[in-house]
DNA sequence: AGAGTTTTACTCAATTTGAGATAGACCGGC
DNA sequence: GCCGGTCTATCTCAAATTGAGTAAAACTCT
């Protein structure tokens, strides 16, 4: 049988039907605070619940790659053009299929990662009814945490463990990629930086060595020229502007003084 | 509509089918040359063509996670039982899902990858006609090469992609994580881990600081009080034996020399 | 027996890190 | 307009880590 002749034959719907989704996880920075993009399920299953935005996959109509599916899924849930999409990172986080993770049916979610600068309230009318930024703080990914009335603090499906995965993917490569600056804007201070990296790490870093650290590893940020206009909001000098340079790697890393005594 | 009223109505063939495989990129070490796990396709798309081992995943038929079924790939192209895989690592690598890369439908390819000690030759009158161990070096990934006869070097689908990314992951991870430990036995010599580096990484290392960084490092390797019987092929004293630690993450990580400049 | 190989340990200079101190710019309140 | 507090940016210094080389002792093979 030819190869011409066999894909003539082939019958895609001999087999059981599997539905494909893409889920996001999108972070910013917004107040030195960390937080991920959730919408509110209007429908079942979990209706009420917050969930990570996404949606299915369709084998036809949209010939769109799973990436630029979930870019799609992303600046709709934003409501976000996909141009201005532009400075935000995307990478793929991790496939989720246990089965019975959804009750409608077997499931298979391509989860993504996203970072970007503190994007505006998606609110305005858009596809998703309900979205917000929630600080990941606010969230108890782990124990099932005791309810405020009217919020449900638990997410639907397994996406407490998608964004738990994403969280600890996000800590990682701030240590060995320059990613930190996808959360800010094209020139950004060193303080500015440090806080991006306070913030995802949640601990407190030295300034003294951050500064050092970071304009010794080559590519890591280039310097404008400039300065802030005025000193911070609590007083201090103005901060000189840098933007980010081309390194992809960071060489040596930053690494996160709390390993967690390495993770044995 | 209640949940149960929204399940009872909601019908998984409404949509357009796609399908999905779990694939395995399992690597191993022998002879002191990093080989990949190739099945030859008797069946057409790319019949005749080297392929990762693989296969589809059912919806209802195995109510499998995506991982047991890599592992359940992987124990019958080696012809293992899924308990001799016990000492074997499986991890997700990634998820692939261009539209066309299958040409029969569209196909949505979850990728793990495994490495394992020096494992038995498949053939045995397994599932699969035809799978070997191939030094993944005889495999041009890049550009187009000149094909033996009889023998295509090129991979079927986008398996050549595949393949790389999880060459360079298993690279990366050589660095931060202990799982070099697993393409070695139970028990191992130092030079022979640092021959598991120096394959992976195909450049040689300096024997004295390997020694060093590796003993140096919290939870990497404990002793076991043995040695080898005897010297090396070669010549040489009897080594001392290590199993490994307790460590999941090295602290510090062991760079590879060459980072190619900082991948800018 | 001798030549060559290999494990393991040691040395030493250069680099990197962690912790602290300081000078000077700037804000807000008084 | 002054003052105390805050903050950026730089410097110091000891401790830890790395890169490169040397060397002693153990062992294999011819």
């Amino acid at each position: 049988m030819s190869e011409e002749e066999f894909l003539a034959e082939y019958d895609p719907r001999a087999y059981d039907p599997i539905a494909v989704t893409v889920d996001v996880v999108a972070l910013t920075i917004r107040d030195g605070v960390l937080h991920v993009l959730l919408i509110r399920r209007a429908e079942p299953p979990f209706a009420g619940r917050w969930a990570l935005p996404g949606g299915f996959v369709r084998a036809v109509e949209d010939e769109e790659d799973l990436r630029e599916a979930a870019a799609r899924e992303l600046a709709e849930e934003t409501g976000l053009t996909t141009k201005a999409l532009g400075r935000v990172h995307l990478e793929q986080l991790g496939t989720y299929g246990k089965p019975g993770r959804d009750p409608r049916m077997r499931v298979i979610s391509v989860a993504y990662l996203a970072f970007g600068p503190d994007l505006p309230d998606p609110q305005a009318g858009s596809d998703a009814a309900d979205a917000s930024w929630i600080p990941v703080e606010a969230l108890r990914l782990t124990a099932a945490a005791s309810q405020a009335p009217g919020t449900t603090r638990r997410l639907a499906f397994d996406h407490a463990r998608i964004l738990a995965d994403g969280l600890e993917r996000a800590r990682a490569k701030l240590e060995y990629t320059p990613l930190a600056t996808a959360f800010l804007g094209e020139s950004f201070t060193i303080p500015e930086l440090r806080a991006v990296y306070e913030s995802v790490w949640g601990e407190p870093l030295h300034a003294g060595n951050f500064h050092r650290k970071v304009l010794s590893v080559p590519g890591f940020v280039e310097g404008t020229g400039d300065t802030t206009p005025t000193g911070g909001r609590r007083g201090g000098p103005r901060a000189r502007l840098y933007r980010a340079g081309d390194a992809r790697l960071l060489h040596p890393a930053l690494l996160r003084p709390s390993s967690e005594d390495d993770l044995r």
